[in-house]
This record gives C-alpha cells, sequence and structure tokens, in this order.
DNA sequence: GTTGCCCGTGGCACTGGGTGTCACTAACGT
DNA sequence: ACGTTAGTGACACCCAGTGCCACGGGCAAC
C-alpha cells in the first residue's frame, strides 16, 4: 500500500475520515462487537496496525473529532452572555453544537444510534462525556464565584448533560421531532424542576 | 484446591466474598489496570479459569452484589406514598439503598472512590447505571401516566443518578460530610431547578 | 457400599483488542 | 545527493474473556 500522496494536502485526514465510514457502516451492519478490526483494516485497505494508529480504541472510530466538539462548546459558553441565566447559557451552547446541516443528520442518526444502543459504546462515552463535565462545570464555577468541584457545578454539568442524551434518545426514537426541539423541552424541565412532578 | 466443604453452608458465596476482597485492595494498591485477573487469582488461591467463573469481568470484582441494589431500590419505589412528589420519592429511596453501617463506610469509599476515579471502571459503570435508569424511569411513569421511555421519565431517571453521582464524589473528595446530606442538598437543587443559578 | 448425577473446579487452547518495535519508503528541506 | 521526518506494514507480545473437557467431591437412589 504505503502513502500514495493523493492530490489533496492532507492525505493523513482523508484516510481517517475513509476508515471512519467504512467503520461505521460495518458496525451498523453487523453490530459493533461483530466486526473486529481485522475486518475494518481490510474493507479501508490498511493494515490493523495503522487502524490503531489513528484510533485508540475500536470505540474511537465512532465518535469522528469529538475533542473539537468538546472545544467549540467551550468557546461558545466562554461567549455566553452574562445576563442570561446560565442553564439557558448551557442550553443553548448544547443546541448550537448539535446543531447539523441538514444532509448530515442520516450520519448522525447512525453515530448516536451506534453509541446510545451499543452496551460497548454506551461505557466507552462515559470517558467522553467527562471531558464535556468539565468545561460546563468549569463554566457553571466561573458565573457562580464556587469551585468547579463543588457540588452546584458538578450537578448542573452532569445533569445538562443527562437532558442533553435524553433529548438525543427521545429525538432518535421518535424520528419526527427536532433535535433543538427536544434539547430546548429538557432543558425546561430541567431548569423548572419538573414542574409537572410536584402534583403526583 | 478444590471444594473444601467449608463448615459454612454457602461456600460459594463465601469464595465470592474473599475473591472481592483480595481484588480490591489489590486494585487500591496498584491501579485497576496495572492487575491481572492472573495475580488477583493467585493471591485469592483460585485459578484464573474459576475468577472468571465468579466474575463475568474483572470490573464486577468491584462492584459487589450490584442486582440486589438495584432490586431493593425498585421495591422502595414501589412502596414509596403517592402523596409525596415524586423526586421526593426518588430522594428518599436513593438515600435508603446508601444507608450504610458505619463500620462498612471505609469499604463503600473504597469501592466508589475505585469506580469514579478509574477510567476503565467509569466505563462499566455506564452499564450498570441503565440498570438504575430503568427503575427509575418506570416508577415515575407509574406515577405520571407516562410511558416509561418518554422525555420526563427518562429524564428524571438520569438526572437524579447525575445527583446521586456528584453527591457520591463530593462524599468523596469531602470527607467530612454525611452521604445522605449530600444527596438530600443535591436533590434539593434538582427539584428546586437550582435556584440559586437564576441571579446570574 | 456402590452407582450415578450434579456442580464447582483447573487446565488448555483460542479469539480479539491493544501495544512496542523494527524496517521500509515516500516527501521534504538543504 | 543527503539526512530527516512521517506514515506505514509486519511481527511478536500482553491480557481479558470464552469454550471445552476432564477431574473430583458431595449426595441421592438403589
Amino acid at each position: 500500500m504505503g502513502p500514495v500522496t493523493d492530490l489533496l494536502p492532507d492525505a493523513r485526514a482523508d484516510t481517517r475520515a475513509r476508515v471512519e465510514q467504512v467503520a461505521l457502516d460495518l458496525f451498523t451492519r453487523r453490530g459493533f462487537e461483530q466486526v473486529t478490526a481485522d475486518e475494518i483494516a481490510e474493507a479501508a485497505g490498511i493494515s490493523r496496525r495503522t487502524f490503531f494508529r489513528h484510533f485508540a480504541t475500536k470505540a474511537d472510530a465512532v465518535w469522528g473529532d469529538f475533542a473539537s466538539h468538546v472545544a467549540r462548546l467551550d468557546r461558545l459558553l466562554g461567549a455566553a452572555d452574562d445576563g442570561q441565566p446560565v442553564l439557558a447559557s448551557i442550553c443553548a451552547a448544547y443546541v448550537q453544537v448539535n446543531d447539523y446541516a441538514a444532509e448530515d443528520l442520516p450520519v448522525l442518526r447512525q453515530r448516536m444510534t451506534m453509541i446510545l444502543r451499543e452496551p460497548a459504546l454506551q461505557a466507552h462515552s462515559q470517558v467522553r462525556y467527562a471531558d464535556v463535565d468539565r468545561v460546563v462545570a468549569r463554566h457553571v464555577a466561573d458565573r457562580t464565584g464556587e469551585r468547579p468541584d463543588a457540588l452546584l457545578p458538578r450537578l448542573v454539568a452532569t445533569s445538562s448533560r443527562a437532558a442533553a442524551t435524553t433529548a438525543f434518545e427521545v429525538w432518535l426514537a421518535d424520528g419526527t421531532t427536532s433535535l433543538a426541539d427536544d434539547l430546548h423541552a429538557a432543558f425546561a424541565q430541567l431548569a423548572a424542576g419538573f414542574p409537572t412532578l410536584r402534583a403526583h
């Protein structure tokens, strides 16, 4: 094989993206655990060793460039309007980070279905979410003057992530709603302390 | 080795508990990933194969009898007072399930420190928590008349679990507070929609 | 008591994820 | 032309987890 020096400037990123799509398709068709790293590598035309140089774990092939999403979330929170409630800022940031173009929605569905349904990926997701939580907790800490590891910042971070993942699940299961609407609905419940629950 | 037919009626459960403690100690001393299944088996005086008959995965050796805790949570929720708010029932159930005797607190600390700090165990925990969430979501659904996979039941389940784990983290980090107090504090914030956050 | 069954156990081989190392080669600057 | 750098493939290795088989002790039925 060897580097073909495509006409493109960054062959590395290109290879990575290709392998990612190949892996995602295999996973979707046959299930995450049923596909071996060897098979992905062969289908993508690279060696097993090279696969693991592009992705630290098999699970990482599903997550795309998640780090840049976290970084974007961080920037959005940093630029948030201090006048609005903290939860509103967080909700808006989550909505913006997950504002995909219509043509990208199918791939997003594919990815998220996998992540939320496959046990091995559910497990892996916890580690990724920890990064998100750190960013959100820091923002809450900045806004309230507390330390990032105090109860409130931590709690707001984990429960707003809970809101986000729940919104994703409903979005996937329903199929007719818009992700942004589901996110807003979940955050509205959270910010109001689940008002409909008090009657019971 | 072979079955020694101890003086105890249930040698199996006894072995399991012994292996669990041996594993927990090794993990605490050297880190979860640095301890191999072979080493645990040898230290516990059993074969590697037998270790994996008692525990499906290495991580399971840390979790004790978690299924019975979930079952207990389920019973507590089933017997909850319909007069009080749903979140109050959930909070009370969480508090009761985590009401350990003073002498058991050190082991609990050991376990939870591991689970919350070791990446491999954080990942594994997601799968365990899913069982908890199902139980809580079903209770919320019963109380509100919604389906268990609707937004509200799911969201309440995941965010009350977020409250519980956050309380655990604060409890571990602080060292002076009581777990029950931390749980109550977290649930109070959640149920009130983070009132202190609105000012900012 | 001998026979047959059940079950916990150990040994062994095998799959599959992930890593360390080395050698090859193409692109690039000087 | 030269050395450097970076992506790659091949190979050996570690370790978690599994399937399979064979052993051995308790325990009933006869």
